[in-house]
DNA sequence: GGTTAGCACTCAAGGGTGTTGAGTGCTAAC
DNA sequence: GTTAGCACTCAACACCCTTGAGTGCTAACC
């Protein structure tokens, strides 16, 4: 792969990005200067091909970049410059996370619209894991005849409410359960709880405190919602209609396929986790490499987002393969940081 | 209009709704036993062409229903026995009401599922008001340095949190506001509590309890969550994809107004309020009569259901306007009728 | 006067044909 | 190694023809 075919490569991708029809040596002769006849480029094209970075729709067509192109380009020509937000566009950003909203669901909510209004494609993100946020507070509220209601707030600012259904207890006792669950909760992840801890604490107060057999599964009620191993919610999806906008999902079936992918939550979710888990930062995936997601005509572009230093889910954008690759991994990074910046930094970076 | 047509208006609509096909005179003749010639039917057609109730997508084609012709079958012509539902379906849904959740939102989300997958259309529904339901219980608690937790319980058996900051106060006093709040609050509706209960208690707790000037506040930033007029949620939309399927969606352009119209929330919810303002029970949007919605090509049937008693939202299907009407108004209000036995009953029926 | 048979007419859909234009591949000359 | 020239390919479009379904009209029939 030599210089010249790379920049023949560059040219036909950021044109056909640009255009959105084939394009023919004629055309890449005319508008990139690269001092060599079409015919010269047709030869190299016809390399290309053969190498399968480029490909024909049909015999007498320009060429149009394959999903190996687009990995190509993404992988080893992009330059710096071609990821430069305009000024409006960070300005857009930045007045965008002045004020926004605190609260983490509405914070992320609102970065996914930002983001698919300014790429004009579908925003998605997964939040973090439930079971990592850390309990700030607990009470027990006695709400009726044998009737409790546990009250747990994490640090994400959620509430998490459950009602349950006991033995009576005296408000003495009550009282004395509730400090002692407290004792025990009070700064550990619901993980950490739904674990060991749950049969640690139920242990600890059938013998010390002699409290009733009950509250043993009190704490496994309580916490049982968040027994199972991916305890996420439902991906944030904002958008889709923007792809209804783009030539390539003119066709119904196409668009079917893709719809039918993206309701199927667990599709997008896997996704984006498994992006998340990636050494490096940002990842990109093209048009084949999404085809066991039944998306295979579309792009995604995921980057991690931290809360409190910690990789905690992701955000990305879903388009069709011919996608300017470059200004949309600057907008999803750009976005991506803001979001971990509002939500306690990274590990590197500092708030 | 006399018999004649009526029969003939009948057939036109029958068969078209089976095959999707202009029907012509031959067809008719054939299929359907008037004991009259095409030639006859031919002449027949052409008047109701001229009152409108039919038409011709093309000179050479057989006739179409219009959108005044499905409102005609649909008010006159229409027979009892074409409502009825098989033995399977009425089975699947006596099934599936003998074990759905008890919880509303859910009941009204599996109906939703429920609907769509029978009919193979898209399921709409609106929830009650926010502010109909009443309040069952009503909690404050103590969360750290100057901040409350107030908690309702309304009798949809929804929990509702608030975290207020407030000035210090002792234990006394805060168990002594909290009881002539439950005093005050419990047994009434959200919108009572909103309006000029607040008001009232407020002034009470200021004259006679002699609590802080801050309690009205509190009560204020309470209930300022339901102060807007309709605090209903977003519909419940399921199955959309189903729309994608029937070939009168097969363009695209078609296909994105119809969403855009679905994802702006307020049209469909705004219809089904409209249509359960109604004095009559289940309401039918032809075509025509949705295009202010941006949904012309649509028809919508919907019907109420009761919450103990009295009317709280509708519940409805969204389809090609070349839909099986008795069908489908009869799925409707079927399991429109069992999720009001659900949740206590019609005013004339028993729970 | 309503009903019917016969016939001319219309028109969408489908198949075939020809033209145009963009683009390629190959070859021979530079 | 590069380029000009030329033959070749193929989608898109326009055009034409045929077919078949269906109508509207008219004259005959009961």
């Amino acid at each position: 792969m030599d210089e010249r075919k790379k920049q023949i490569l560059h040219a036909v991708i950021r044109d056909y990005v640009d255009v959105g029809e084939p394009v023919g040596s004629r055309t890449i002769a005319k508008k990139y200067d690269l001092g060599v006849s079409p015919a010269t480029i047709r030869n190299e094209m016809s390399d290309l091909e053969e190498m399968g970075f480029i490909r024909q729709p049909h015999a007498s067509a320009g060429r149009v970049p394959s999903d190996k192109g687009y990995r190509y380009y993404v992988d080893n020509l992009m330059e710096p410059e071609e990821k430069l937000l305009t000024d409006a566009e960070q300005q857009q950003v930045a007045d965008f996370f002045q004020n926004c909203a605190a609260e983490m669901e509405q914070l992320f909510q609102q970065s996914c619209r930002l983001l698919s209004s300014m790429t004009n494609y579908t925003a998605v993100l997964v939040k973090p894991r439930l079971t990592d946020s850390v309990l700030r507070s607990f009470k027990l509220v006695r709400l009726g005849e044998g009737q409790l209601l546990a009250i747990m707030i994490t640090d994400d600012g959620k509430i998490h409410n459950k009602i349950m259904n006991v033995a009576e207890i005296s408000d003495a006792k009550l009282a004395e359960l509730e400090a002692v669950l407290q004792d025990r909760l009070i700064g550990r992840s619901l993980a950490d709880v739904t674990g060991s801890l749950v049969e640690e604490a139920a242990r600890h107060l059938l013998a010390q405190q002699n409290l009733l057999r009950q509250t043993f599964d009190l704490l496994r009620e309580l916490f049982c919602d968040y027994q199972n191993e991916d305890s996420r919610d439902k991906p944030l999806i904002q958008g889709t209609l923007n792809l209804l906008k783009q030539p390539e999902f003119h066709d119904i079936d196409t668009v079917r396929e893709l719809f039918t992918a993206l309701e199927t939550d667990d599709v997008v979710k896997e996704l984006l986790l498994l992006a998340s888990e990636q050494r490096k930062g940002t990842v990109v995936y093209i048009g084949d490499e999404l085809s066991p997601q039944g998306m295979s005509a579309c792009s995604m572009v995921t980057t991690p987002y931290y809360v409190n230093g910690e990789r905690m889910g992701s955000i990305g954008v879903l388009g069709p393969t011919r996608m300017p690759y470059p200004k949309v991994i600057a907008l999803v990074e750009q976005i991506g940081s803001e979001v971990s910046r509002k939500m306690g930094g990274t590990p590197e970076g500092g708030k």
